[in-house]
RNA sequence: GCCCGGGUGGCGGAAUUGGUAGACGCAGCAGACUUAAAAUCUGCAGGCUUUUGGCCAUCCGGGUUCGAUUCCCGGCCCGGGCACCA
């Protein structure tokens, strides 16, 4: 039956690939220029870190991209989809130490071989544009920038806190830092503050806040989170004075629980500590414990809450009652202003604290069941019932000396709650607040606000949770800090005509000190202001740096400024594609370094990105063995067989090398350290680019993540060769006329309707809603109905024609290599797929003469009804009553409502 | 600890604006073709059941609605982020 000596006939992955490859190389095909005439589109994956071979993460990636970018191309756009090597960062360093190499050689090496595994994929990449951000070309730019904002006053040198590893006497990333221990030296972590640069994002959060309601195309979780991380909050910044101490400024968003501060706190590294400790070496030893382990908030978060009295007292700003003053290992020196007021009544972190130290608990706001009963309380001692004032006892915390009326007992309980349970942090009613009682939240928070501001003691403030983003790394592979130090004239900027200041490449690195801070010699330069000798910085750049213009880069190779004019064509970027781990922190620097560039005069718009796509991870099944020690020893899912019960469920898995029982550990994110990882080279190898590109489309759409499956990706590969074959059969029936829509008999008019139909849903699903896997889905039912339609009458090979032609269009943004191909086989010329137009919805076509409607009685569906499309409500209604399957339901049972949503449902309501 | 997501058959998923739950694919079962295997094709298929039918079913518990996978409240579990991994 088979020819295997015509190519046609067979479907050969390797042939198509390499075929169409070399064209699109040959033709220069994805190369774009600036073209005013056109509309532009640029679409941008996130880059590639060269971490040493492309994962099953940058083959989704970059497949999302290349099929959104192919598919805008054929809607006659200008499309410009770039790629690059964000080639900084700290693998290069761990791989140099384990290879005995230098990270830049590692690096270059990557790059190459990464680059040649992307072009195998087949995406449709300008290379004429790729960057590569460890070259001096392109962090020249971004070291004049940094001299421009160090002269703005938007760069800044300040201490702040890193974590030491005492025993390589190094920084550690918090990567590093494992139980608070460095992770390859074991030793308990301390944190020490050293001078480090930092970029005053702070006087861009208000405009980072309001700009992402410019931002409809970014997914809501992502606004929502950056808003928290931003975290503007409005509140009072209050100062208590403190007896034999400086005043202590604390911030509070809550007002109203002023005159429930129980106690202050204030971070170790506090100046008001240090004084505490000085002399007293209870204070002083605990003031070292809280120098032990790393500095990630949420290693700080979770830790046991630990405290000591300083001794000192500071003063109530309202009532002048003395409170104690405590060091608290949860009050952050950075943060804030590292003091902190505490209300345990009415937070629960200073509840948690308060229990553990005994500080008292004071109730200052109650709801509603409280207030009645204290009312209720009042008004019997207005009648003399009570003797003492329930104010008092409510202050001393006790009921004790009443009656135990239900009122009493509302009061207790709430009372005993709030002090061992839980804090009460809603809004409510103010009590035991003096002149405030009976005040709601923001009424007191007026009162109170006004009440300081006349005494100096309070000004209202907005407060942002954002800090400053700090830029220096201790480390070797990254791009030098350009400032020199000179005894004189302090930290100076490198002279703009003296950049860029490079990395040495060609270095030993033996892992704990970065070469060029060993280097004696790297160092000495002279001041470029008096000219004495002085020492350049030795700390490189954050890697988020590189990472916040690249997309401006691209749309401008070769500028001699960083961005120039070029880039005013293509930005913003009109899709943006990464994973969904870079929601805040890369997504907020490089919407920042944006408004950089525009207030520089580089862009003109205020958002780099209009719309964005975060994927999902892939994830795999994962196994395992247990050895003798009880570690597990995980295997690779290629090494291993699944066994099945006849209904599909897995019973076990065993190794295909000897056949024994293997453990199944879960499904999770592919990773080295679980082995499971699967190699995309592998996947391309056995089954080629389009296979590989259309299982990761299909099975799970972009958002969420991917379970690799390979037995789902011989599924695909049994799809392309179906579609090969039906495409090919057809080329190799006689000539046909064009479809006559006037001459079609029923079945081609379905045939036909479902082609329409399909190209209408394909369109929606890759332009408007990103859902690939059901774009995929519905191509794979039309190959169904065409491989099911055997009519081979001239119309009835026209109706093919159409569909089958439709179908090469549609997937070509999947498998662009085989459709390349196929288009071919249909008797087009060689040519670029993606600037033929894409298929038009015939809305003639889509014309039905009868809808189905579900019948219902009382919400259950009862039975279906097929009508014209056009049916009245209450035709609907006499026919849905009319069926036998429903009058059983309604055999002498009251009809007390009939809903009928025309075309869709009939739902008749009965009494019970 | 805090912030943001997610949870639907044996599995991946579909159901787009509150309107027939389970499209499409995988795995499975049965059959056809074949000397055989591979490949291919056809059919079946959520669970229970007294089977022309009925009941149950979208993580759990409540609620709104004629109607809830979808909206609201509370919980459980899983994932992402938490400022020096990128």
């Amino acid at each position: 039956m088979t020819d295997n000596n015509n190519p046609q006939e067979t479907y050969d992955p390797r042939t198509v690939e390499t075929a169409a490859q070399t064209f699109w190389n040959d033709t220069h095909a994805f190369e774009v220029h600036e073209d005013a005439d056109r509309e532009k589109f640029y679409c941008l994956s996130m880059f590639m870190y060269p971490s040493g071979a492309m994962h099953m993460g940058h083959v989704r990636n970059y497949t999302i991209g290349d099929v959104i970018s192919r598919f805008q191309r054929m809607q006659g756009k200008n499309v410009l989809q770039p790629m690059g090597w964000d080639a900084f960062g700290l693998p290069a360093e761990n791989a140099a130490i384990k290879h005995n190499t230098a990270p830049a050689r590692w690096t270059y090496a990557n790059i190459e071989r990464m680059r040649g595994q992307l072009r195998q994929m087949g995406f449709a990449y300008d290379w004429s544009r790729e960057v590569t951000t460890c070259k001096p070309e392109y962090y020249v730019h971004e070291q004049r920038m940094f001299v421009r904002l160090m002269k703005k006053g938007l760069a800044y040198r300040r201490n702040s806190v890193v974590n030491w590893d005492p025993v390589d006497q190094t920084v550690l990333a918090n990567e590093q830092v494992i139980d608070g221990r460095g992770w390859r030296t074991g030793a308990v972590v301390q944190k020490r503050e050293i001078p480090q640069w930092f970029l005053k994002i702070t006087d861009y959060a208000p405009q980072l806040l309001d700009d992402l309601d410019k931002l409809p195309g970014w997914p809501d979780a992502v606004k929502t989170m950056q808003r928290h991380w931003l975290g503007r909050s409005e509140g009072l910044e209050v100062t208590f004075d403190v007896e034999g101490g400086d005043p202590l400024t604390v911030f509070t968003t809550r007002p109203d629980t002023l005159m429930g501060v129980t106690y202050l706190a204030i971070a170790a590294e506090h100046p008001l500590a240090l004084k505490a400790a000085d002399g007293n070496v209870e204070i002083a030893d605990f003031l070292q414990s809280c120098k032990s382990g790393g500095v990630s908030e949420a290693e700080l978060e979770t830790q046991e809450k630990r405290g000591i009295a300083t001794g000192f007292y500071a003063i109530h700003p309202i009532s002048g009652e003395r409170l104690p003053v405590w060091v608290a290992n949860f009050v952050l020196m950075g943060y804030g202003t590292g003091a902190v007021m505490c209300v345990p009544g009415h937070d629960e972190r200073d509840r948690e604290f308060a229990q553990v130290c005994k500080l008292p608990v004071k109730l200052v706001v109650a709801d509603e069941g409280v207030i009645d009963a204290i009312k209720e309380l009042d008004r019997d001692l207005a009648a003399g019932v009570l003797a003492d004032p329930m104010h008092a006892a409510l202050h001393n915390g006790s009921t004790d000396a009443y009656d135990k009326s239900s009122a009493v007992r509302v009061i207790d309980e709430f009372l005993h709650r709030i002090r061992n349970v839980q804090a009460f942090t809603a809004h409510g009613t103010l009590v035991n607040s003096g002149d405030f009682d009976g005040m709601d939240f923001e009424q007191a928070f007026e009162a109170i606000a006004v009440r300081l501001e006349a005494d100096g003691r309070g000004k209202r403030k907005v407060n942002w949770r954002l800090r400053d983003w700090g830029v220096s790394r201790q480390r070797y592979w990254g791009c030098p800090i350009p400032v020199i130090y000179c005894d004189d004239c302090g930290a100076v900027p490198v002279p703009e005509d003296q950049l860029p200041v490079v990395l040495p490449e060609d270095v030993a690195f033996s892992g704990v000190r970065s070469p060029i801070k060993a280097d004696p010699e790297w160092r000495k330069c002279t001041c470029p202001q008096c000219g004495k000798p002085a020492e350049r910085e030795t700390d490189t750049f954050d890697t988020f740096m590189e990472s916040s213009w690249y997309y401006a880069r691209y749309a401008c190779p070769g500028a001699a400024e960083q961005v120039d004019a070029r880039a005013g064509y293509w930005l913003p970027v009109d899709q943006y594609i990464g994973g969904i781990e870079h929601a805040i922190l890369h997504l907020l620097y490089f919407r920042f370094y944006h408004k950089l560039l525009r207030d520089a005069g580089m862009v003109a718009c205020d958002e780099p990105a209009r719309n964005l796509l975060c994927q999902g991870m892939v994830v795999a099944e994962t196994f395992y063995r247990e050895g003798r020690d009880g570690a597990k020893e995980w295997i690779n899912p290629a090494d291993v067989d699944v066994q099945r019960d006849e209904r599909g469920r897995i019973t076990g898995a065993t190794l295909k090398a000897d056949g024994k029982r293997v453990e199944i550990g879960g499904v999770e994110k592919m990773s080295k350290s679980k082995n499971n990882g699967v190699d995309p080279q592998a996947m391309i190898d056995k089954y080629g680019a389009d296979t590989v590109r259309l299982f990761s489309m299909f099975a799970a759409p972009p958002d969420q993540s991917l379970e690799w499956n390979e037995a789902g990706v011989d599924g695909m590969a049994r799809f392309m060769r179906r579609f090969w074959r039906e495409v090919t059969t057809h080329a190799g029936q006689p000539d046909h006329p064009l479809v006559d829509s006037s001459a079609l008999n029923g079945a081609q008019k379905v045939l036909r309707r479902q082609v329409h139909e399909t190209i209408a849903k394909v369109s929606d699903d890759y332009g408007r809603r990103h859902s690939f896997n059901t774009a995929i889905a519905a191509l794979m039912e039309l190959l169904n109905a065409v491989s099911r339609f055997d009519d081979m009458s001239d119309q009835g090979r026209a109706v093919r024609h159409e569909a089958l032609e439709a179908m090469v269009l549609m997937l070509d943004p999947v498998t662009p290599h085989v459709c390349h191909q196929l288009w071919q086989v249909l008797g087009h010329a060689e040519q670029l797929v993606e600037d033929q137009p894409w298929p038009k919805v015939d809305e003639s076509a889509l014309v039905r003469d009868t809808v189905t409607m579900a019948v219902q009685v009382n919400g259950k569906l009862r039975g279906t009804l097929d009508v014209a499309a056009g049916i009245a409500k209450d035709e609907a209604e006499a026919q849905a009553r009319a069926l036998p399957s429903v009058q059983a339901f309604l055999e002498g049972k009251t009809v007390r409502k009939v809903i009928v949503v025309p075309g869709k449902i009939v739902n008749i309501v009965v009494a019970a």
